[in-house]
Order: structure tokens, then C-alpha cells, then sequence
DNA sequence: ACGCACAATGCATATTATTGCACGGCCCGA
DNA sequence: TCGGGCCGTGCAATAATATGCATTGTGCGT
């Protein structure tokens, strides 16, 4: 009956149930015990940090914590790198990537999943890519690889 | 001119600049050079993955990267290294630059915003960087620096 | 018990975001 | 060269969210 309770009951409707609207979360609400309008939602929301995510299924609404982790399917380095790239260098077998921050995480996965011969590992921070290439020849090949993508 | 770089221009100001609807970046985006409509935007945003969070100061759109991780202070190497600083050594190219708990990521960082020519890249794990430099003789003169400064 | 202060909420409305539709440009195959 | 399909976009209508203001309830000090 709390508003405290109902919070924390708002929390787990989002983390279980597909809400993409504040007026499906009324609803849920509702069958759960609880009777608000959507204005005191909005600010429920407000005080939770829950953002609205927007998807190619229309609006969801997620916990911080979900947004980190729920990067999508996207691993292909041709889909992420174009978003991410800001340049790339090196020396000897070592690459080094750049991208904007936060996207070094991402942007290494999917050069690992690529699984190119070149590449024999990646190590990343928080925007930029240690890539590990199996000699200076295949360091120029992958640069070069990673700048074409990069442009698409 | 094209819809990717409106794209990647969009993730820098969302980065960077306070975005609280999307006739701000609407804005902005013009005096980026850029004019379209909202709709477009709106578009973009969920092509984009960015999501608007509800904040105390009224909505905020965030890209996923960023919720992680808000810091805003800018740091300068000669501020943050002798407050971490624990020890510089290396091999070839590289050089690890070891720093108390927590220390790397923040000098990692500086390093990074110094811009030393000498350095190709950084990466910080939680008290340990990896700075990959351009040269055998590079990493000498930059591990010089460190102590230098971190002594002052 | 009274009255004040303040949190919580609803109501109405302002502000923002999403979307159906249509149109123009481009690329491709015949 | 002529369609046809598709992508990107604007426009306008619709949907969703945020918020100013009023109201109610609750606790507290006197």
C-alpha cells in the first residue's frame, strides 16, 4: 500500500514483463493491488532511474542495469564498429583500436567472434582495444580490415 | 551528409551535450550542419539504442555506454599520477604502469587526454595500465616522464 | 485539539515521441 | 531506357509522458 512497495513492485514488473508503456504498467499495477494514475508513474519512474529504451518492437522501459548489459544482439563487427570507431594505430604485432567511450567492450567481442586468422586476442578498456595480431604483416592486413569497416 | 554520420554525430552530442528532447539535438544538430525533422530523429535514436532517462533536472537521453559509468571531471596526468602512482616498467614497446587500487582507470584516462606522441594507447584495468608506445625508445622516454611527474 | 508543513497523488493540460502514409531518389534487372 | 522495389524522409495525426496546480492525508509541535 506504500508507495515504497509499490516501487518496489514496479521494479519487478519491468524486470519480468514486457511494459512499453506507463499505461501497461498501470495495468499490471492494477492486477497487482494497485490503483495509480500514470502521472504518479512518471514519477515513480523518475525516482527508479528506469529508462525507456526504444526497440524495433516499439518502447521498453528498463532498469539502469539492464540498459548496460542488454546491448542487443549486435555483435557483428561490420554493425558496431561504424558506431564506435574512432581510429585506429599500432606497432610491431600490437593494434590499437579507439573508440568512443563505453565502446571498446562491445566492439572486442565482436572482433572476437569474428574469429579472424590474423587476430590471436583482444583486451578491452573502456574505449580503447588492445588487438594482439599474430605478426606485423597481419597488424597492416586487420588495420586495414578495421578502417574499410569503420567507413561503411 | 549521409544517415551514418548523422548518426555518429548524434552519439557525440549525446555524449557530450545535455539532451533532454529531441528538438534539442534538433538543434544542435543543425549547428552541426545537419537539418532534419524530430521524426527523423526519433528514428535514429531507436536505430541507435539511445535511451531517455528520467532525471530530477527533467528527461535526459543516454546512450547505454554511459549509464555505467558518469564521470565529468577532467583530470591532468600531473593531478591524479602521484596521488596512484606505484611503480613503471616494461618490455619493448610496452609499458605497465602499476598504480594503486582503483587507480588505473582515472590515469589511464589522463594519459589518454595528455596526447604524448610517444604513446599509441592505453588500457586500465583496476590498478594495472597497459601503455602500448610507438617505440622501443619511446617507452623510455615516457616511463621517464611518469616517474617525474609521479615524484612531484 | 489545532494548525502548519509536507509528502503523495489526481486532474487537466502542456510537452514530447511515435507512426501511418506518401513522395522522391537510387539502384538493379530485363 | 523503363519499371519495380526499397530506403530515407517529411508531414500530420495520434499516442505517450511530464508537469502546474489543487486536494487530501498524516505527523508534529504547541
Amino acid at each position: 500500500m506504500t508507495k515504497r512497495s509499490r516501487q518496489q513492485t514496479i521494479r519487478e514488473l519491468i524486470a519480468n514483463k514486457v511494459v512499453g508503456s506507463q499505461e501497461d504498467l498501470r495495468v499490471l499495477l492494477r492486477e497487482a493491488g494497485w490503483d495509480v494514475t500514470q502521472s504518479t508513474l512518471s514519477r515513480d519512474l523518475r525516482e527508479l532511474r528506469i529508462a525507456r529504451l526504444p526497440t524495433p518492437e516499439g518502447p521498453r522501459y528498463v532498469t539502469p542495469e539492464t540498459l548496460g548489459a542488454d546491448n542487443g544482439d549486435r555483435t557483428l563487427v561490420e554493425e558496431v564498429l561504424p558506431q564506435f570507431f574512432s581510429s585506429v594505430d599500432g606497432v610491431g604485432e600490437l593494434l590499437v583500436l579507439k573508440t568512443i567511450y563505453g565502446g571498446a567492450q562491445p566492439v572486442a567481442e565482436a572482433i572476437d567472434d569474428a574469429g579472424w586468422d590474423e587476430v590471436i586476442g583482444t583486451i578491452g578498456g573502456e574505449n580503447t582495444i588492445l588487438i594482439v595480431c599474430r605478426s606485423s604483416n597481419a597488424r597492416e592486413t586487420v588495420a586495414n580490415r578495421l578502417r574499410r569497416i569503420a567507413d561503411a
